[in-house]
DNA sequence: ATAGTAATTCAAATTATCTTGAAATGCTAA
DNA sequence: TTAGCATTTCAAGATAATTTGAATTACTAT
């Protein structure tokens, strides 16, 4: 295969197509990471991770603000809680759902 | 609807749930994220944003590093360039990818 | 017991994303 | 002008994510 000249050359500074393979993260950090950006890809989740960061709130609340169905926003909420951005705890009748550290580090 | 006590108060400093609200990124902020998470929502992607954060390349070495077939690739790269994460420059035969200053705040 | 509220679960339907192989584009060299 | 390489595009099929409404769980108050 030919490659352009300068980009040889720079390749064979950091020795070659190992030595920069040897500089990737492994597979399991990449499929960490893309897991992160996916429970981030759609404007809901975004949207509720935004405003638990601004004030914990209970799912009714966060119903209401949002203006989603009871089922649409518990999906949501799973797989916001599921990657680890936000956490939900009990308290009487409701579950008050908060931010993880996780959370705050890609909330606005 | 009745709300947990300590919940309200808080809510009620913020200036109720208008007031928080008001506190909340626009949609078209909200879509926007969620736009530049889902480019990076595919380990592949996330992989091909690392390795040319180490080094610019053709999309032919790009092939060779990670191994998948030509129109897969070209696929990917797509999005990733359609969200501003990569950028494509032609150079003789090839065309150079290299990552944008947006892609450089999410490579690790 | 009955009804009401908070929240989740489930399966079905819908929609979005990804993969594949073939065809196309554009460029270079024989 | 034919062949070859680098890359993209296209349409079809395959897979995955999301939405929906109904059912369910669990807890409280009547």
């Amino acid at each position: 295969m030919e490659i352009p000249d300068p980009i040889k050359k720079q390749v064979e500074k950091k020795g070659g197509l190992e030595g920069i393979i040897k500089l990737m993260p492994e597979e399991g950090e990449l499929r960490l990471q893309s897991k992160i950006h996916h429970s981030l890809s759609d404007p809901l989740r975004v949207k509720i991770l935004n405003l638990l960061s601004i004030q914990p709130l209970c799912v009714c609340l966060i119903k209401e603000i949002t203006e989603v169905a009871d089922s649409k926003l518990s999906y949501h909420l799973s797989v916001l809680k599921e990657n680890g951005m936000i956490e939900g705890e009990e308290q009487g009748n409701w579950i008050i759902y908060k931010t993880t550290k996780l959370g705050d580090k890609f909330s606005l």
